[in-house]
DNA sequence: AACCTGACTCCGA
DNA sequence: TTCGGAGCCAGGT
């Protein structure tokens, strides 16, 4: 992968706000990639176990956790509740999304 | 080079 | 609203 493309993914999901998530769809467009959100799915994958970054507050684009039933499922939970995240049934509102200014369909 | 896999997404039933 | 299948891009085997 490119080095600008990791770089892009790392300044979009540290420019998260906490208290809001963004899909992993809405990090690789921001990040200039529009289908390449399995991509950045990797890359988290990828990241060592010590970042910065709030993968957190990465999701998927209904609102789903990935790692749920996993240990970091739970740690993303608990920080996810942590930030005010409403988290119900390892599920997340839209409206808890992150909105750069852009909307999904119609 | 071909095939399989994945922390995804969208469309249709 | 929930479930299932196809599409997609790249990397790994």
């Amino acid at each position: 992968m490119n080095q600008e493309f990791r770089d892009a993914v790392y300044q979009i999901v540290a420019a998260i706000p906490a208290g809001t998530v963004a899909s992993y769809g809405q990090v690789a467009r921001q990040a200039g990639w529009p289908r390449h959100a399995r991509f950045v799915g990797r890359l988290m994958s990828q990241l060592p176990k010590g970042t910065v970054l709030p993968w957190h507050r990465v999701i998927r684009g209904d609102g789903g956790l990935p790692l749920a039933g996993t240990p970091s499922g739970e740690v993303q939970l608990r920080r996810l509740a942590e930030e005010g995240v409403a988290v119900v049934g390892n599920r997340v509102p839209k409206r808890c999304f992150w909105a750069p200014g852009e909307d999904r369909r119609s």
